[in-house]
DNA sequence: TAATTTTCCGTGTACGGACACGAAATTAAG
DNA sequence: CTTAATTTCGTGTCCGTACACGGAAAATTA
């Protein structure tokens, strides 16, 4: 038994194919008798539309835009999630799908706001969007609503009701691995510390959760540091950032320290600038600079948040969306990768 | 400047479609000069070509083998290859393409003898093959080559010119990164034990890769074990392993045993029945018996195979290699995902 | 009953590429 | 210079779906 066509429902039908296609897509004009008819062949025969001929005979162009920070300084990260667009598009079925960027400042608050006001709703048929300045970006979601626009989220999650989908980790469990990895093997008696270096923290939820969860993972274990100390440095420059861990450093005995997200490159530069060997690095993402520490030993683990496979699938799950109407799942987690110096040539 | 169509080239060209398409195609019959010319004209357009339209015109049949062990006993492992191929499968053009399964008895060379023998070359247009039997195999890709029948590998890596690609994990690596696990923060002067628990290590290069690998890391590294002890256990049943595991624990102060294989949860249970809790624990892949001890904390880290996406991508490379004469890189290298308790529900 | 509208359905073509077939042009042989 | 062989190339058809267009039949109105 081969595969079905409109052309052979038509037949067996005693009509034409446009009256097929008519029932199929729902476009009236058709007697409800031979539409009944119709219908209950496609089910017996479990007619599947061939998705080659479909999307030849559509040739819709499909506009996305991606709306996201742009890279300034040294937040290299967001330069990874690019990365998983160009993926996306290459994967794609090329030419059919333009995307429209919309890179923002992720210190800018006005900046973002100007992009929203000009943003053309009309004009797109999805939108994949890293949210960071959470009123503004809440008031994006619900005009996007209005609009009936379907918006997939990565990076950060806010919760809308707006919001078809969200990619992105469980960024409370991260930091449970964290505390696994820093703590596994330990003395006992000695003190960990939590370093925050988020720009703003109070934008970001999954900042906070990560220390959420180091923090739950020794509340569930046996095992405990003597003290927990946290330091918040947003916004801060380098030259504070070394004080305050000179500080730390010798106020306490510490044996690690957990940084909450990419730029523990920092304190991996302090760690080794101060020749202070017998501390142990946390922190997250695969950026160049994290990377050259990793390797030389002065990082031991770095936590993958996979940012370009975030903005891959969620552009990946926009087009389905768009496209072939298939709904996504509404959270999509991404693994927690353990990188060591050992196993990163293979990321 | 919108999409170029082969219609397009032949326009500017001033031949005819089918010039275009049989240069585009090495069909030949075609004089040199306007070969040229249209080779150009292909390049500084860009021409890719339709995939819609492409696989629409195609539609052809596409007949592949997959060749690997069964699930016999306690094998459990081969279950998940199984997903890739039926992941794959849906993420394929669904009716174009079928699988023709050959699977073996890992324990039963003339069985696989037996499979070669009526293996309908003439009938497949590609193979995933997992090979075991080394001389066996061998023969089978050397008359795969002389039938002109690609093959991808995975799992297991037999150096034979007849392969096109290979996916699957750098052995030698992952024991390196196991090594390093189960070292970090390890106490001093106390003894690690590498146990061999497959079925035939002789079959299986990467079983030895794995020791090689672990090994070299202590080699360049400055903390070693006092003692690192190596335990054989082919076909041995497990009455056998618990006694060997006795002797070696009552003899040794062993701070950590590395499994070289899915077989971990063996040693698991043999620990855990035996209340050995200073013991860290080190083994492969995600089998469910794997899984329990690992959220027992009576594994400490499974290094994951990924033997779903070896599978996944072989058959992608392969349906890529014969659909779209697609050559695949000859060896695609998956990550050593480090899978603890803490990270298990992501993967 | 004729004229008009409405309902229902068939025909035709576009989408872009692959390939079979056969025609025209070129070359080789006599 | 003709004829045959070979090379080179154009035409036409098919793949399965979507949809525009228009025609025929049925229903409504005059």
């Amino acid at each position: 038994m081969t595969k079905v066509r409109i052309k052979d429902i038509a037949e067996i039908a005693n009509v034409s194919m446009g009256t097929v296609d008519r029932v199929i897509h729902k476009r009236g004009e058709v007697s409800p008798k031979t539409r009944e008819k119709i219908q209950k062949l496609l089910e017996d025969f479990d007619y599947k539309p061939d998705i080659a001929a479909r999307s030849l005979a559509m040739k819709r162009d499909i506009h996305l835009a991606v709306v996201m920070p742009k890279v300034v300084n040294d937040h290299t990260f967001w330069e990874l999630p690019q990365q998983g667009i160009q993926q996306a598009l290459d994967a794609l079925d090329h030419d059919q799908v333009t995307i429209h960027r919309f890179y923002f400042d992720q210190l800018d608050r006005l900046g973002f706001s100007a992009i929203l006001e000009n943003f053309p709703y009309g004009k797109m048929e999805g939108v994949l969007f890293a949210p960071v300045f959470r009123e503004e970006s809440t008031e994006f979601l619900e005009r996007c609503a209005e609009e009936n626009l379907p918006v997939v989220l990565f990076n950060s999650l806010l919760d809308t009701p707006a919001v078809r989908s969200y990619v992105g980790q469980d960024a409370y469990h991260s930091g449970y691995v964290a505390a696994k990895l820093i703590s596994y093997g330990m003395e006992q008696g000695r003190d960990l510390a939590i370093v925050n270096m988020s720009a703003r923290k109070d934008h970001y939820a999954h900042i906070i959760e990560r220390e959420r969860g180091f923090r739950a993972y020794f509340a569930s274990s046996e095992s405990h540091p003597k003290h927990m100390i946290s330091i918040d440095l947003n916004g801060a420059d380098d030259l504070l950032l070394k004080e305050k861990l000179s500080e730390i450093c010798s106020s306490y005995d510490i044996a690690g320290l957990f940084v909450t997200n990419s730029r523990v490159h920092k304190v991996a530069r302090f760690l080794s600038e101060t020749k202070r060997e017998r501390v142990r690095l946390v922190g997250y993402d695969l950026l160049p600079e994290n990377i050259e520490f990793l390797k030389q030993d002065r990082i031991d683990f770095l936590l993958s948040q996979k940012p370009e496979e975030q903005a891959f699938q969620g552009l990946n799950s926009l087009y389905n969306l768009v496209v072939f109407n298939r709904e996504p799942a509404p959270r999509q987690w991404l693994p927690i990768d353990i990188i060591t110096r050992e196993n990163l040539a293979y990321y």
